[in-house]
DNA sequence: TGCATAATTTTACGCGCGTAAAGTTTTTGT
DNA sequence: ACAAAAACTTTACGCGCGTAAAATTATGCA
């Protein structure tokens, strides 16, 4: 509660009078309150509640050469996938004292241009980038990188930034090949054909070099769509390959759960029962374990990120890199492995 | 591409000299291109793609009373429904020449505190708050609404802000009624105890208004849960329901897609077949229209918002507000009417 | 061509805070 | 209790830009 009577305070030194310490001091205290005495901690502490001053956000930002802002950025917000992660990293930005900007890109290359552009002029201490992948304009991003301290994460582009964090792709990839090979059967691998995800590259061919580990033949379905609208890509193109019988096994392993929750929409509009039981013309399983995967009917077999372990790295990744002068001596990679959750889709 | 042999602009005094013009006109440009002559206009243009300078965004906001900001807050940006009326806004605001800044409550009441504290900091031209309703602390988004030009949307807080525009709950319900009626069957209605939004209010007291004036009895099965996490409240509850048999109607009509989703999961783990053909035990609908909704099995009849029409009439409102200056003569309510989207699952 | 008007330049101050330097007070260690 | 060290105060400048006032220049129109 501020005091009612008083003059109200229109900035540090107004502050600083009120608090009775000289403003520069007061200054240092918002720059760190541990740099003060203790006593004089306490009396400006005192007056912080008396008056809820705070220092102006643009004066400060203007004499820092670096803010406490971090940008968090994600190609596609309205996934909830990125909506999840960014959450955790969010969350993990404030408790480190920081400021996070969150911008999506929403799946444009113009967007995530711009908001690498805007970005910039708020003098980020560091960025979190999740870059599109494909359709990311890699000398954009590469100029972007040279600028501010950068992490990317989810998706690498080579080279790009001082670290890398993300999933094991192949490690996603073995253990659901595994699981569905173990239970009887030999997927095929479901994908776009132009994936936008540099991720879904390596899945592919992670899936084939499993398949062919273990004596069997493997078999890519690529189905054609733009876009970030992967459901619909998804059912689209199941209803393609399934109307044509073009579908040569019996389970399908799809490139990331959006895909599959599409897959198994055709699959209940066509009347072809998914899952284990008898009765059940295929089984699906996945990767991701996207927040609403194990909500499709039937729930969704899939081997999930360790979203905890990403953002957590991510975030304490940049905070090394922003302690270090923004430069690492050579780029980091960090991929996390996935673990399987199996339901009842296969 | 800036010219690589001069001297890099430091600031607008740097960027006056290489451009020919005074620092006054060049600071004229930028807050109103239109605002210097032709020839000036296009003398500092043409400047400005020799060398990239762009106006330091903390000095600019420093001198102004009023930011370009626009603050966009939402209750849980991981519900992909948020995540798209988030991206239609923001497109919009950015179209007029603001700078939006997303934040998200993640369905915790400190959490929009701290959103709108922060926002204050910014001092931001004006702010769209979807508040997360019950949770939200009223005295918290009193004062923030005196001090910052507020436009409420999607729940509504009676007398907050200086305007509200979300949706005609009573038209969604009706809609919703009328078709369930007129295809055969009497809903009953499944929402959650105790709501969170209270748009959930509007639907059951509008849903018993639909159905006494059809001479029919209502009936509301409530079920409990907390939280954001609504597909896994629905399923439990379905779960619930319809394992103690008190589902006594053919026809369920949720509070919300969410709610929905989960209540489908339930249908399908329990082999109880939704939708209006034979060997069908159950109808669903819905409300909202959620980006998922095309994509449960089986796909989810429902009635949608106009997203549009509230995205767009709700950055409009504000643009208004701020034009008028942070007050209008009295608060403003806007709604729009559902428009009924017809899938198998009723 | 001349004159009213609009646009631009020059000059100067202020915004709120970081921060350096020099002087003063308080704390710490013995 | 005393000197050294630490913390604080005072003073002053700078950051990059908005903006006002007065002087100057360019433009449009008769």
């Amino acid at each position: 509660m501020s005091a009612m009577d008083e003059q109200p305070i229109r900035n540090m030194e107004d502050f600083a009078a009120v608090s009775g310490i000289s403003r520069p001091t007061i200054s240092k205290y918002f720059n760190d309150p541990e740099s003060v005495r203790a006593s004089t901690r306490a009396r400006i502490e005192q007056a912080l509640d008396r008056y809820d001053y705070r220092p102006n956000i643009y004066a400060v930002n203007q004499n820092r050469r670096l803010t406490k802002n971090i940008g968090i950025v994600v190609p596609y917000l309205a996934d909830p996938f990125f909506a999840e992660i960014a959450r955790y990293i969010e969350m993990m930005v404030i408790e480190a004292g920081f400021r996070p900007i969150l911008l999506s890109s929403h799946g444009s290359t113009a967007q995530e241009a711009g908001n690498l552009d805007s970005l910039k002029a708020l003098k980020p201490a560091g960025v979190l980038l999740a870059p599109l992948g494909r359709t990311s304009d890699r000398s954009v991003i590469e100029k972007f990188c040279r600028d501010v301290p950068t992490v990317l994460f989810d998706s690498n582009i080579d080279g790009m930034g001082e670290a890398f964090i993300g999933s094991d792709n192949v490690s996603f990839v073995e253990q659901t090949v595994e699981y569905i090979t173990k239970t009887g059967g030999a997927p095929c691998f479901f994908e776009m054909r132009t994936p936008v995800n540099p991720n879904a590259n390596k899945r592919r061919v992670a899936y084939i070099e499993a398949m062919e580990t273990r004596g069997l033949e493997p078999r890519v379905v690529a189905i054609d769509g733009d876009g970030w609208e992967f459901e619909e890509i998804g059912r689209q193109g199941a209803h393609d390959v399934l109307s044509r019988g073009e579908l040569s096994c019996d389970t399908v392993l799809c490139s990331n759960d959006r895909l599959a929750i599409g897959f198994l929409a055709a699959c209940y509009e066509r009347g072809l029962r998914v899952g284990n039981g008898p009765g059940c013309a295929l089984r699906v399983a996945s990767h991701d374990d996207h927040p609403f995967s194990r909500f499709t009917c039937p729930a969704l077999t899939t081997a999930a990120h360790d979203y905890d372990a990403v953002s957590k790295t991510s975030v304490e990744t940049l905070f090394q890199l922003i302690e270090n002068g923004g430069r690492f001596d050579k780029r980091r990679e960090t991929l996390f492995p996935a673990h399987l959750i199996i339901r009842a889709s296969a």
